[in-house]
DNA sequence: TCGGCCCTGGGG
DNA sequence: CCCCAGGGCCGA
């Protein structure tokens, strides 16, 4: 389910409701996740403070440390008048942030992760449980089990999980020569660029699409075949649906929830991405969808040429090796 | 660099 | 029954 928009909506639900409390119990379901839980994790988040909630692409990353608690919480009341407000890094991962120990969680494709009251029935599918210190939970449910968390003693051990997954940078901000050179020097289709979390991280199959066809860029065109100023324009579109994805909270096709057990609500908003057959929004022309990386990847014949028509002569990428496929797709919740 | 695999459930 | 699905990892 879940790629940047998603994720950063759960990390922003999450931050308010979980920042600045203390972990009291850790419950482990039967079923093993992608990284297999390690019991030894339990009593090491048993009592610490959540200290911040940030998301580096598609990775959820919860700060904790050790301090001792001041007198002590009764559990029941509701944040003191008096007490401290949590830190709140509005940034994510990155700035300052403490050496702690850090929770990791990815959601895979039917991953959630959301606090709430205890007193709720659990629901089916639900692997991990953070009982917190004002009788809510964190709960991690994930109904295909390709999400994953794990818990590293100290930031070190996290940063070096990223770097083993040569995890690329954040698309916000993104270095427009790097970017260029990233998409020239590779043959791979733009759509394989797109989803390659060592060059972005944080684009998945839905927004790759969408960044596409706003780049008005063919998803199977070559990397090194599409002029710079092409590539700066993807590199913007990239930019700018997963801005407008987050302000609508997400992509909810099936399974999505943010923090809080809300839906999403860009799929409404989706151009291509599951509206195989449909009229371009823009032209009219009926979208497409043809595999490549792998993934369905939808687009529009009109808008996104398979050649750069403006230089006949020089370049003339060819569509290769597509294969149309039936018109029909995953329509998008109603 | 790409296909297969990990899983479960829903829809045609 | 078959095929499909927001992801990542591993091996050929």
């Amino acid at each position: 389910m879940p790629e940047l928009p998603e994720v950063e909506t759960v990390v922003r639900d999450l931050r308010p409701l979980v920042a600045g409390r203390t972990v009291t119990a850790v419950r482990v379901g039967a079923k093993r996740l992608r990284t297999p839980w390690d019991a030894a994790w339990n009593a090491r988040l048993v009592g610490a403070r959540v200290d911040a909630v940030g998301r580096r692409g598609k990775w959820i990353v919860l700060e904790l440390s050790q301090e001792p608690l001041p007198p002590t919480p009764s559990p029941g009341k509701g944040r003191g008048a008096g007490s401290k407000p949590p830190p709140f890094p509005g940034e994510g991962v990155g700035g300052e942030v403490s050496s702690g120990a850090r929770l990791l969680v990815h959601l895979g494709m039917t991953g959630q992760f959301t606090a709430s009251p205890a007193a709720d029935p659990p629901p089916d599918h639900l692997h991990l449980v953070f009982a917190l210190d004002d009788r809510t939970e964190l709960r991690f449910r994930d109904v295909r089990r390709f999400g994953s968390a794990r818990y590293f003693a100290d930031a070190a051990g996290l940063d070096a999980h990223f770097a083993a997954a040569k995890l690329g940078p954040e698309p916000f901000g993104l270095d427009a020569a790097y970017f260029r050179d990233a998409v020239r020097r590779t043959a791979r289709p733009l759509k394989a660029v797109l989803l390659d979390q060592t060059v972005v991280a944080g684009v998945g199959n839905i927004y790759a699409d969408e960044a596409l066809f706003r780049a008005g860029l063919h998803p199977g065109l070559k990397g090194n075949r599409v002029p710079p100023a092409a590539v700066d324009r993807l590199r913007e579109a990239v930019e700018a649906v997963l801005t407008a994805a987050v302000a609508g909270r997400g992509s909810t096709i099936r399974d999505y929830v943010g923090g809080s057990g809300l839906r999403g609500g860009y799929q409404h908003a989706h151009a291509v991405y599951g509206r195989t057959g449909e009229p371009c929004p823009a032209c009219g022309s009926p979208i497409e969808c043809v595999r490549l990386a792998g993934r369905s990847s939808h687009f529009c014949g009109g808008c996104q040429p398979s050649v750069f028509s403006r230089q006949p002569g020089k370049t003339k990428p060819r569509a290769a090796g597509i294969s149309k496929r039936r018109a029909r797709g995953p329509r998008a919740e109603s």
